[in-house]
DNA sequence: AATGTAATATGATCTATATCAATCATTGTT
DNA sequence: AACAATGATTGATATAGATCATATTACATT
């Protein structure tokens, strides 16, 4: 009798893409993957204990987007990283040193898998570990950039790099798409880039007053001039000065 | 005839700490590894060109501090992370997305890996990979954990953070230890953290007005009160007023 | 040891962004 | 659909840390 796919799995976009860990897996492998994981819808601020964590370390993010909070003594809160569709959170044997709290920053499915087996599973296919060594690398470079973000950038250049880094998450391929959608919300997109909700604010204003990008929505904007948003992303000031030149924003005042 | 460990990796520190990558190879493994990679020793200011890292993606670190430095168009430098004894950097397939320059702080020596053989242990002895794969999750977290201490912590509390960092990267065990060396210079832990030179010092001279820590010489100093250094590290603002009042800066001046 | 150079420290200002205060908008709930 | 409740925006002010200027110290080279 032939191994079929779990339904579950069928079910899945993680086993859709090729890119990602679960479509490396042949049925069987599926099967026994499938048996000893447990699939979870969350909603915002749902967050994972400490003992869930303990016996499910890793975790797969089919949709929606999971954050790694750290909270200070005082209150203050940061969001350390963001983890998306495809993302494989490895948490095992770091709970030693207290690394942060993983909640959702809005509705998100994943996958907890057993362990044992996903480390099985890691070591006979090299497909699948190609892919889990490559999404782990992905992880580290994406928090070392940040880093980059955080350290020197200006808010205005924070809130640009952020923009593209949503626009890279979602299209990926296409080149001149110029909608972005921004995933979380306005205040978490300030814990994680390191200002206040009002700077944030404030400066998705200024970006618009440039002519540099539209607000669609909440969620939704619409980059009118890419490489003027690329430049001051990375940080060329002079950049702010030309742009400001070329779209002068002083009104005509009507005449009586 | 039996197969001698080769000399190279008889005198390297990462073959005889256990805990390393090259010290879970078999000799037959070293050989192999040992004949398509090249060691080097670096001075201040040695950087890989894009052409080595393309030859050369993977460096094993055995001494000394490299980093990982973006330059922005305007000038701004950051150290966007720091590599010591023991990480394995793999630089592999990240090209494309151009990820900053590696370059030392200091003398250091690297072994630079050959990417196919070092792929090939990593598949065959499960002991490497799993130094690997730690190493690789410990570099993400320590990424990671640098973001929440560039994101909102204060200047004070980076630096008593970083002092914390040094101190977890070399001794490591032993908990009392209180003598902690700063293994880059000033210039540099300010692009690492993302201050200005001139606030790190003056945030050295707080701590040390405040009886916290003392400098031994530049790059040694001595922790003199670690719980009040942990909780400003950890951003407990309360401390700095308590420390304040336990230990008066004020001097007696001698009568006439 | 003497000398020149680079690194660090200290003091005086300035500015970007945090903070505070008050609306305005959006979302979820009954 | 109406109502809270939560989140986002806008304006006024305060401040931590950047910047600029200068002095001091450490380090390398002869």
């Amino acid at each position: 009798m032939a191994i079929e796919t779990p339904l579950r799995c069928k079910q899945c976009s993680l086993y859709f893409e090729s890119d990602n860990f679960c479509a490396q897996l042949s049925p069987i492998e599926l099967v026994n993957l499938n048996r000893e994981s447990r699939s979870a819808k969350l909603k915002r601020g749902d967050s994972f204990s400490d003992e869930s964590l303990a016996q499910w370390p890793v975790v797969a993010v089919e949709s929606g987007v999971l954050s790694l909070q750290h909270i200070m003594q005082d209150g203050r809160k940061t969001i350390a990283a963001l983890f998306m569709r495809g993302d494989i959170i490895d948490l095992r044997s770091i709970s030693d040193r207290k690394r942060g709290n993983l909640i959702a920053l809005g509705k998100a499915r994943v996958c907890r898998l057993s362990p044992s087996i996903f480390e099985k599973v890691v070591k006979a296919n090299p497909d699948a570990h190609q892919v889990i060594w490559d999404n782990l690398r992905e992880q580290t470079f994406r928090a070392i950039e940040h880093s980059v973000d955080l350290a020197k950038k200006q808010a205005l250049e924070k809130l640009a790099s952020f923009i593209f880094e949503c626009r890279h998450h979602e299209g990926a391929n296409d080149k001149s798409s110029s909608i972005v959608s921004i995933p979380i919300r306005r205040l978490d997109l300030a814990e994680y880039i390191g200002m206040q909700p009002e700077t944030v604010s404030r400066c998705f204003r200024e970006l618009e007053s440039k002519g540099i990008i539209e607000l669609e929505t909440l969620t939704t904007i619409v980059i009118k001039n890419i490489p003027a948003l690329r430049r001051i992303a990375n940080g060329d000031r002079s950049v702010e000065e030309n742009v400001k030149l070329e779209n002068p924003d002083m009104k005509i005042i009507s005449f009586a």
